[in-house]
DNA sequence: TTGACGTATTCCTATAAAGGAATATATTCT
DNA sequence: AGAATATATTCCTTTATAGGAATACGTCAA
C-alpha cells in the first residue's frame, strides 16, 4: 500500500515545508498568489497545487478580487492539531518532573 | 520532485494515522512489538517499520527486555508540533473574537 | 547446540505526490 | 472582440513510501 492522501487531513497537509510556510504567512495577513510565489520562490503552478491541498482541508480560505486571488490562513483549523498534541502535554511534564526529581535526589546524594 | 522523506522530521512521522495510534498508546505505558501488533491490527514487519519512523525522529524510544522490544512514547518530542500550532492561537482567538463581535452586532441590530 | 520465540530487515509492488512545462480559464482594459 | 494579467489545471517524470511475503537476526530454554 502506498503512502494515504495528502488531502485527505490536516495532518498530511502541513507535513509539506512549502504548505507550513504558506500557513505562517498568511496568518497574519491575506495574500494574493503572486505575492506568496515570490515568498516561497516556488513555480506558481506549485503553489496553487499547495493552496488547493490547504483549501481542501481548510487551512485556508479564498476569495476573490478582481483578478487577484486572495488566500488568508484559516486559524480555526489549526486547532485540531493543537488540541491532539495538548492530550500529550501532561505526560511530557510528568517526563520533565521525573528528570526533575532524580537530579534533585543526585544533588541531595552528593551533598551526604 | 517527489514528497519529501517521512523519516526526516516530527511533522512527516505524524501525518500517517497509524503512527499516530502508537503514539497514543505507547504514551501511557511501554509496550512490546507484539501488543502493538495486535492494537493496530497490522502486519508485524509494518509495525516494526513505524516504530523505526518514530524512533528516528525521537518520537519513541525503546528498550531490550530478553527477547522483546519495550517501546514508548517520548512525549517530549512532540512539543515542537505544540509550540508550532501555538503560534497560531491567537489568530483563533482574533477569529473568534470577530465572529463574536459579528453575532452581537447583529443582535443588536435586530433589537432595535 | 538446537529449536522456538520475538523483532528487524530485505525485496517487491502499487500508488501518491512535488515540481516543471505547457496549456486552459477567468477577469480587466482598450 | 482582442490582448494582457493572474491563477488554475493537465501532463509528465522522479521518488518515497506502506504494506505483504520471505528471510535474517537476537535471545532464551532445554
Amino acid at each position: 500500500m502506498p503512502r494515504a492522501a495528502t488531502t485527505s487531513d490536516v495532518f498530511n497537509a502541513i507535513a509539506e515545508p512549502k504548505r507550513r510556510e504558506i500557513l505562517e504567512y498568511l496568518v497574519v495577513q491575506e495574500r494574493p498568489v503572486g505575492e506568496i510565489v515570490e515568498r516561497l520562490r516556488l513555480g506558481q503552478p506549485s503553489v496553487s497545487k499547495h493552496l488547493q491541498v490547504l483549501r481542501n482541508v481548510g487551512l485556508v480560505r479564498a476569495r476573490r478580487s478582481g483578478r487577484h486571488m486572495l488566500y488568508r490562513t484559516n486559524a480555526e483549523a489549526i486547532r485540531p492539531l493543537h488540541e491532539w498534541t495538548k492530550t500529550f502535554e501532561r505526560y511530557w511534564q510528568h517526563q520533565l518532573s521525573r528528570i526533575k526529581e532524580r537530579a534533585e535526589a543526585k544533588a541531595a546524594a552528593g551533598k551526604v
